[in-house]
DNA sequence: ATGAAGTTTGACACCGGTGTCATAATGTCA
DNA sequence: TGACATTATGACACCGGTGTCAAACTTCAT
């Protein structure tokens, strides 16, 4: 079976490569007669245009890169589904390509990766959006990219991101009000802007509330499961412990609460328990995480769909967008 | 900032361009000082050469794709896993593509990835690797494939399967072996072999510890949470109750601990609970669940590694394995 | 010095599309 | 019907590499 070229089926169709080029991408100028012509000649020899030549002459490949390191893989998850949705839509594909912030050298990995494939851009997902040596190199070598849940102020490249502060104070508000007062935290990845947010919005709702910041009740933590399960420890091995325990992810949060079971605790009887995220394991698990809900998908979906608008019109506007985290009260919060 | 491409390279540097794609490949036959004045040029124009046009004169794309429609996300990051670590080693790329194996036209979306972006290789991954039309259609269009835990006979492409039926035989048989006669049996997604793998691991152990099948004590579910979820509440409902439950993974096993922790039963005190998979939830939950642990970013590994090599020698014998899956015991399960 | 063999190099076609521009065909209007 | 605008079409260069093959240059034995 020989390949199916332009040029097998210009010659078949007894015209140009050009018309039939004209015709393949619907271009104007093309009589009636011979757009069916050429058409009918498509379907006959089952003709499909190969994307490498049409990327060289067009110097575009339709791919987007996603850029992530995160230990939560749901995240990635939620990430990859939102990325996905809005190539898609666009009939663009997606490349995913994790690689270590704090590799043996992040610039040269992120570049031999758009020497390997060439990407139409890129998607920066935490800790990587966060990242200004990567940002001013994809810049210097004018590669379009956006960036999800990014602190960095930078009005010329395409942000969304949810309010991590607010989301927080309004968690640690709802633990506030149900009458703790001594409220563990355990902290997320360091190079994650997230973390120092999330803090921040920890501290500021003690604040409001007049309640003194304890730092021993405060866990260094890194967003996986097993930092979390380290901190749990040194949570609960305290004396007094504390009422409740707000860790900065679902993830952390479940090794919390599985020590918690583990010593016949009862959550939220003897201790409230919450998370960040809403994360499926926040409601796969007895008692239900009480959480933060963050759009990941959204956030990622819009992210990429400004960037192919961009990719398509670099003129359109640069998109900026924060979006709201929400509240979400199950089982594992309740009244001291 | 002008592109730097083959061209201006060789005129700077004052040699052909195929002198200088010589050196770019590492080919015999250049002296050792033109090779030399060559790569110096390299450095100083920082020259990176455009895969796509290197596509195009190959016919080749350095993109490997992977197939998937799951609902283990969990699986999914495995599978992800596995493959990009395949196609890292060798200078590949992992492009992800979820699409439905019961949507509108899987022949179609699938060969409207194939048009879109020019895919070196597919890895299908349940339940795609069972698609006999898929299958079909990729020989057809001479796209060279993987399949991982395909239960199809096909020895004439690549396979990496582990054994599903031998892993359930013998957690069945631990369960037996603690002294359980009544075990439940929640079955997967009717479209992935592994359901049927598994269930008739489950019967076999059963016949040959002389325990009469009952088929009340089998659910259906689908691999999802929430079909996991809708099971337990079946069995759990049952009078007399299943002293254990085997669910066909781990997220539908996590669904009966919840429903059976929050029905204040005691497990494993009460009942036994088992899954699939060693997803990383059977050890975030208390108790943590016994489980078979399939080796899913290995078959991957494998069998991308193995597709790489095909692709680049299509005479490489076809490579068919079947990995050991191994019983791993938690907490969930105990003597009755 | 000569010829044979091996090494190094470049000219040129080619991969399969798209962009530019000239030319041919058709339509419009006085 | 002729002049001119408009539409349809194709020739050809080009995108940035690789493959083929012949020419030029070395090396070495005779």
């Amino acid at each position: 079976m020989k390949k199916v070229t332009i040029n097998s089926v210009a010659e078949y169709a007894g015209v140009s490569k050009k018309t039939v080029s004209r015709v393949l991408n619907n271009e104007p100028n093309v009589s009636p007669a011979t757009r069916e012509k050429v058409l009918k000649v498509f379907k006959e020899l089952d003709y499909k245009p190969n994307p490498i030549a049409r990327g060289l002459a067009r110097n575009k490949s339709f791919i987007i890169g996603c850029l992530y390191d995160n230990p939560s893989k749901s995240y990635i998850t939620r990430v990859q589904s939102g990325a996905l949705e809005a190539c898609h839509k666009f009939n663009y594909n997606l490349l995913i390509h994790p690689c270590e912030l704090r590799g043996t050298e992040l610039i040269e990995n992120v570049g031999q990766l758009l020497t390997t494939s060439r990407l139409d851009g890129l998607v920066l997902t935490p800790p990587f959006s966060d990242s200004q040596e990567l940002i001013d190199y994809l810049k210097q070598q004018d590669i379009p990219y956006a960036r999800v849940a990014s602190a960095i102020q930078d009005d010329s490249s395409i942000s969304v991101r949810s309010n991590d502060e607010q989301g927080a104070f309004e968690l640690t508000e709802h633990l506030i009000s149900l009458g703790h007062r001594d409220i563990a935290f355990i902290k997320g990845h360091p190079d994650h802007s997230a973390t120092e947010k999330r803090f921040s919005g920890y501290r500021n709702a003690l604040v409001k509330h007049g309640i003194d910041f304890k730092s021993h009740l405060v866990a260094e933590g890194n967003f996986s499961y097993h930092s979390g399960a380290d901190s749990a420890k040194e949570i609960l091995d305290l004396d007094p412990m504390p009422t409740a325990v707000f860790a900065s992810n679902d993830y952390m949060a479940a090794a919390v609460l599985k020590l918690a079971t583990q010593r016949q605790l009862k959550v939220p009887g003897d201790i409230s328990i919450a998370g960040f995220d809403n994360a499926p394991i926040a409601r796969h698990i007895w008692p239900g995480l009480t959480t933060i809900a963050q759009p990941v998908e959204e956030m990622t979906r819009q992210a990429v769909e400004q960037l192919i608008m961009q990719i398509s019109d670099p003129s359109t506007e640069v998109y900026q967008k924060v979006l709201e985290a929400k509240l979400i009260t199950r089982e594992s919060t309740a009244a001291r």
